[in-house]
DNA sequence: ACGCCTAATCGTATATTTGCGATATATAAT
DNA sequence: ATTATATATCGCAAATATACGATTAGGCGT
């Protein structure tokens, strides 16, 4: 690869590819589901339903904090996941954006 | 990592994340925003636009294709791209559900 | 047939991601 | 203080992704 090409495009292209790359993998779509279903933040309860060790768990959750999408706090000795509403209402206002953008230009197939 | 994990998780789960992992590029990104610019579909022009070889550019084309964003037929000696609606809809509508989903249950901020 | 042009594919180097066990850290309970 | 419990972090192995140059394949014009 020698160098990151990354860099070289514009801060909304990064930004969109960051949150999409963290919704790339199942077990964080699966994180964020059970953070729906039970609004009480959630934690070691995640480990037990997905099929991966705790550690991998933690590292996913990272993950998910480090994009934004979920907020973390220590609550005694465990910790305390739920979801960012505000971050992910801006991924979807901005993927529509992207999306809707594309849309009214065209909309017909060609190729 | 030993064994992939990943087909350990739900049909719909691992759908998203593949739509989600065919976004989390920005040199993707740009590509769907040159494909929307200009409705009749592109290729080597894309290569002109982009910051990458002509190899690079058309592997990302491909990753696209392959989740299905994208619709590639061939026009000659070039290659005409355009944006796949149904799928891109489809995405969206998948995603705004697990979003929604969310909405309802709660709102409130928790942790 | 020949060369020209476009795009896909191959081979390779490097970077990043994924996953786990082991360890460290931090709180709670005894 | 000691122990138990919960979670984060470290270090490592293996898998994937990213990027490029070189090569291949296919169509077009002459």
């Amino acid at each position: 690869m020698a160098i990151h090409k990354k860099e070289s495009f514009s801060q909304k292209e990064q930004e969109l590819a960051e949150f999409a790359k963290a919704l790339a993998h199942p077990a964080r779509i699966a994180i964020l589901k059970v953070l729906a279903q039970r609004n009480e933040c959630i934690c070691g309860e995640i480990v037990e339903i997905l099929p991966l060790a705790q550690s991998t768990v933690s590292q996913h959750l990272k993950e998910l904090k480090n994009a934004g999408l979920i907020n973390g706090t220590v609550d005694g000795p465990r910790s305390c996941y739920c979801i960012n509403w505000k971050a992910f209402e801006r991924f979807n206002a901005e993927f529509s954006f992207l999306f809707n953008n594309l849309k009214l230009k065209n909309e017909k197939a060609c190729c």
